[in-house]
DNA sequence: ATTTTGTATTAGACCGGTCGTCTACAAAAG
DNA sequence: CTTTTGTAGACGACCGGTCTAATACAAAAT
């Protein structure tokens, strides 16, 4: 049992991060969603930065599902597959009114710099998804699909970070201006 | 004298949240850097969070001159006072090995979503900056310079959060390839 | 059926830090 | 001399993450 009960605290965490940021979610408040009493914590996890580092991969995770079911349907041509992940996305902030973004993204910048364990976890998780686009776009240039001579590891790179600095721009703002700006540019990236 | 001080005390506090964040600052370590005593502090500010937000208006200012010393430097050509701009500031972060990043980027992803007051003030402040960037493309596309057909809004937006976005991702990697892929989309992006 | 053993789980205390208030005092201005 | 402006830091109430000692409980042994 003590698996399902770490994972349950590490969806409740994802959730609670994804919302107030890691150094704003205190213990007690993740425990008391969760319905786990406090001393049991340190039974799971061996501190509050080993159970963060573990939400972060457990969201990459999830996210790496969702990217799979997008990146790799066959059903659709490679360009139709990255475009319609980011509308769908797009769709999802706005119906949220712009609000949590990446947690990847959040926690790039609240940690790396003061912790290298995050740093490091988190520029893997995001090479693995950059990794994902990257074979999507590679599949797309060898069919013809996707036009674009620029070397697919770029594109890849360029859209997961500017997609990063749209979600950055959109929470700020409150609006989805930004986002509907990356889509329109990415499309022409695709071109 | 109350305004050396408050100066002093917004200095400290840039300096601080740049590089820990906003909740990972606190009072008593800023009042101490600052050597200023606490009931200082609270003749000044009226709370963190008014202090908070003046540090983000205080850095953005603080931005805005360096951004108009290149964006309105009439020796150079629009375009080049624009590369040359994201140039000097990619070096900079060579140096201090990718570090601290943008405080509006940061304390946007930190604090958007927490308090209002925070999302209203860095929007402002971001659309100041995109303001600047807007209005020198402008200028390059009326002379010809920035051959580009799209509408200098756009262009600004897409620069300064794809700029944000290349921020992150540096933070997380502790490298310089973000960077330097925007750069080189940059370029692209004003010819 | 009862006791023993060993492990899975939790209660609760700990200490340090959080922000904010308050009172006393010094310095400067009028 | 009085008032304003700013300094000084103790104090309170609370919350942070952490840890140890105690319990609950299942399986094994008697």
């Amino acid at each position: 049992m003590k698996n399902t009960t770490i994972n349950h605290i590490l969806e409740v965490g994802t959730q609670l991060i994804s919302k107030k940021g890691f150094h704003n979610v205190g213990l007690q408040e993740v425990l008391q969603t969760a319905k786990v009493p406090k001393g049991s914590f340190y039974y799971y996890f061996k501190s509050k930065d080993d159970f963060g580092l573990q939400v972060i991969r457990y969201y990459s995770e999830q996210s790496i599902k969702i990217f799979a079911s997008y990146l790799q349907n066959q059903a659709l041509a490679p360009r139709d597959r990255i475009l319609s992940f980011f509308q769908d996305r797009i769709a999802i902030y706005k119906e949220q009114e712009f609000t949590e973004g990446c947690l990847l993204g959040n926690c790039s910048l609240e940690m790396s710099d003061i912790k290298v364990a995050f740093a490091d976890t988190l520029a893997q998780e995001l090479d693995r998804w950059q990794a994902l686009f990257e074979a999507c776009i590679q599949e797309g240039q060898d069919s013809g699909n996707i036009p674009s001579k620029k070397e697919a590891g770029r594109i890849s790179a360029l859209l997961l970070n500017n997609w990063e600095g749209a979600l950055l721009r959109m929470k700020a703002s409150k609006d989805g201006t930004a986002l509907d700006l990356f889509l329109e540019h990415a499309e022409e990236q695709l071109s």
